[in-house]
DNA sequence: GTCTATAACCCGATAGAC
DNA sequence: GTCTATCGGGTTATAGAC
């Protein structure tokens, strides 16, 4: 079936196109330009722009959780059951960091539609995002589990900073590089998650303060220390 | 002079309608209906929209940043020439949040519109944005003098999360709100600025490994160590 | 400086032939 | 299913009277 083939050029040259330039200057007509079809094959297939949109979004939005919830679920089998509170943050930013960051011809066109669709927040979008926090509920449970003394708004924070982190330094990375004149490396993928993941689990494993109290050792850090790794 | 008038409440419509509604949908005439000026007055006054938007981000801009340096100074003044690093981020990130959390009438419009620009990144603001680093560089330099030991790397990066968190934090407070079913409490805004500045200052004043350096040890970690702190 | 009126253009959606 | 042609509506920008 024909239909089929232009269904989904059209989805690949949507993703494509918000990816690279926002869904603020992308108009159907480009859209259908790209793909090679005809304008009102997009009202065909899709009904509308926004249900093209929401469509677009919603199935590379589950691509994405699934590579997540492989790398989640990797970690816990790891740990015997209980992941890695740093391999559970990185199983949650790594596969967006991946696809968009690092050498331009690896990126990855629906991480970065992703990223895009996640900060514009076009109106089709603001709807089903705000509902859909399944996914990291996910996420916080095996949290919970790692830390299982840890106050649980704690953890919805770390997981909140996480996710800023890596959708600010997506977007910002240009700025970065410029303003501290190449000394941040963000072409090292690898090493930024590491950084990104770092800075999130220091806020749910808290320390002592480092000016005093170095001899008294707090409660919190001797838990941290039963849990070990 | 009339003109000044017509001139500044087109000024404060567009920021107030641009803060509310976002920059995608709010159009010139929206603007001059809310202002009750002539549609005209817009290109006679601006040029275009987007000179008008691009005035309105560079004007507003410039008084958070100075909000943020009075900050700064304070202090620097409070710690004799070298200001506490947490005090250092709060003035960054402060009055931001305070002007886009807590209290619907407490909210200044100015920063509320400082976050859509930032955000959103229309085309004629984000222009200006990537070039406009220099407030960036005093908190850096503040930064050094407080930490003079500190990675050069690692203070940009802590910057950077110190604004990706706040960001993030004024953009998804209802969605946060609702994953932690109301347990992460967004409207006290200084517990909130709290929060933000310590997780960035715990990226910059590393602590000791808490856990027996197995295999995967962040290379920013081994570095802390190093630098003992 | 302010207004009216309109130009010139672009958008998404759709009717209808094929 | 795919196309052409067009509708109806929106936008910014501007010419010209006052």
């Amino acid at each position: 079936m024909p239909s089929d083939r232009t269904r989904s050029s059209i989805l690949d040259a949507a993703e494509r196109l918000y990816a690279e330039r926002g869904f603020g200057d992308v108009t159907l007509r480009d859209i259908v330009a790209a793909a090679g079809v005809n304008l009102a094959a997009v009202n065909y297939h899709f009904g509308s722009k926004d249900e093209l949109i929401a469509e677009l979004f919603v199935t590379r939005g589950i691509a994405t959780n699934r590579e997540r919830f492989a790398e989640l679920k990797a970690a816990e089998v790891a740990g015997g059951g209980i992941a890695d509170v740093k391999a559970i943050l990185r199983a949650l930013v790594g596969p967006t960091l991946r696809g968009c960051l690092g050498p331009a011809n690896e990126q990855s066109t629906a991480a970065r539609f992703m990223i895009r669709a996640l900060i514009e927040a076009v109106a089709p979008i603001r709807r089903i995002k705000n509902r859909e926090v399944d996914h990291l509920r996910k996420f916080a449970a095996a949290m919970r589990r790692a830390l299982p003394d840890c106050n649980e708004a704690d953890i919805y924070w770390g997981l909140h900073f996480a996710l800023a982190m890596a959708h600010q330094t997506t977007r910002d990375a240009e700025r970065l590089t410029k303003l501290s004149e190449g000394q941040c490396e963000v072409d090292d993928v690898e090493a930024v998650i590491t950084r990104i993941v770092d800075a999130a689990a220091m806020t749910l494993t808290p320390r002592p303060s480092i000016k005093k109290d170095t001899s008294a050792t707090s409660t919190r850090l001797r838990r941290a220390e039963k849990l070990g790794s």
